[in-house]
DNA sequence: GGATGTGAATGCATTCACAGCA
DNA sequence: TGCTGTGAATGCATTCACATCC
C-alpha cells in the first residue's frame, strides 16, 4: 500500500514485474514458502541484484538472510499491478485470433475477464462465440458504460484498427492490447501494448541469421 | 551488404528496424519515393535523431536534403533482418491459438510461411488445418530435417512448452516464438521471443492504475 | 552464514548539435 | 535550405559492493 511514485520507476522494471508474479505462482504452486533474489532470478534470466532493485522500488518485503515470502509477494505483486481485483475486458474483432482470445484459459486467474465481444461483420452479428453474443460496432459506447470497461482487446484487421481505436478511446477505454500490424497514434493518457506477430518473427529471423547476439534473450 | 556486426548494435535498435520496415512498407502504399528521419520517426513516436542513428548502425542509406528512399529501404530492411527469402515455421499446438496463426494472412507478404503443424492430442492428429495435416510430435525430427526449417511457433499448454521446446531445439530449432505462459531455459544459440497475452494486459492494468507514466508507449 | 536494501559506480542507449553534402 | 551521419554529452538502467539485519 506504498505510495507508488510510477514516475521513479524504470519502465523494465515493471514489465518485469509480471514475470516475477508469475514465476512466484510457479513456485507456490511447488509449495516453496520463500525463494531468495537469486533462486528468482535464476528462474527467469535476470540477476539477482536486478531482483532486489526492482522490488524496492515498490517496498520492502524480503527478509534479509530468508528471502521473499511467495504467498505474499504475490499479494503484493497482484496488487501492484492491479489485478487484484478482476478487469472487465472488451474484445474487437470475432475472427480467429479473437475466438483465441476468448477461449484462453489463462486470463481468468490472472485477473481479466472478457465480457463482450464485437465485431463490424453484419454475418457475425447476434452469433454467438463462447457464450457470449457477438455484437454491433454501434453498441459499443453503450455496452462500455454499462459494465464499466477501460480494456480492450483489438484484433481486428490492420485498415480498420486506428478507427476502432479511436472509437475506443473516446467511449472511455484506457488500455488498449493491440494485435494489428500497425502503429496506433493515441491521446498519452491512453495505455498500448501492440503484439505484431510477424514481427516476433523477424526478431527470430535477424538472430537465427547473426547468432552472436542475445543469449536466448525472451522478450 | 555490409559486415554487420551484431555485438555494435543496442537491441532495442534491431527491435526497432522491424517497425522502421513495417512502416516504410504503409508509406510505399501511400506513393512516397522518399521519407524523412523525422517524418518516419514521428510515424512510429521516436525521433528523428534515433532513426538516423539506427540505420547507421547498418549503412549510410539516406541522402542529405532528401531523406530515405522508401523502395531501396524496404529492400535494405528486409534484408537486414533476413526476410528477403522465405523462412519456412513449424508450429506445434493445433488449439485455438495455432489456429489463428495458421490462418494469419500477414506472414506469407513478411517472409514467413507455416509448412507444418504438430500436436500431442491424438484426436486431432491426421486431420487437417488449412490444408496441412496435424502430425504427431515423433515426426517432428523428420520433419524439421526435410524441410531444412529453423524457426517454430510454440503454442501449447504452459507443462509442456519446456518440454517440447527442448525437443525442437534438439532437431534443430534456432528460432522460438513462444506463447506459453513460461520462461524457457534453452541454449544461448536459440533465439527466443514470448508473448505472454496475459502480462501484456497486466501491463495495461498497470498503467491504467497509474497514468502518469508512460506516453502511450508501444511494445 | 545468508540474505536483503541501497547509494555509488558502471555501462548502455538516447539525444544533442553540428559538420558536411545535395 | 533541408536533411543525413556521427562524435560528444546526457540520461537511464543495471550492476557492484557493502552496511545491515535475521
Amino acid at each position: 500500500m506504498e505510495p507508488i511514485r510510477p514516475d521513479l520507476v524504470p519502465n523494465p522494471a515493471v514489465r518485469r514485474l509480471s514475470f516475477y508474479l508469475r514465476q512466484m505462482e510457479s513456485f507456490q504452486r511447488k509449495g516453496l514458502a520463500t525463494v531468495s533474489s537469486k533462486q528468482l532470478g535464476d528462474s527467469l534470466g535476470f540477476t539477482d541484484a536486478q531482483v532486489r532493485k526492482d522490488m524496492s522500488y515498490f517496498g520492502q518485503f524480503g527478509h534479509p538472510g530468508v528471502g521473499y515470502p511467495v504467498e505474499e509477494m504475490i499479494t503484493q505483486l497482484r496488487h501492484i499491478l492491479g489485478t487484484d481485483k478482476t478487469w472487465n475486458v472488451l474484445l474487437v474483432g470475432a475472427g480467429n485470433l479473437g475466438r483465441a482470445m476468448l477461449a484462453y484459459r489463462g486470463f481468468d486467474v490472472r485477473g481479466f475477464r472478457i465480457v463482450a465481444v464485437f465485431d463490424a461483420d453484419r454475418n457475425k452479428i447476434g452469433k454467438k462465440m463462447a457464450s457470449l453474443m457477438i455484437q454491433p460496432l454501434t453498441a459499443l459506447e453503450k455496452t462500455i458504460a454499462a459494465q464499466s470497461i477501460r480494456l480492450a482487446i483489438l484484433a481486428v484487421p490492420a485498415e480498420h484498427a486506428e478507427e476502432v481505436a479511436n472509437r475506443l478511446v473516446e467511449a472511455g477505454i484506457r488500455g488498449i492490447l493491440n494485435f494489428a500490424p500497425v502503429t496506433l497514434t493515441l491521446p498519452p493518457k491512453v495505455a498500448v501494448n501492440s503484439v505484431d506477430v510477424a514481427v516476433q518473427l523477424e526478431q527470430l529471423s535477424f538472430h537465427v541469421n547473426f547468432p552472436a547476439l542475445e543469449p536466448s534473450g525472451q522478450s
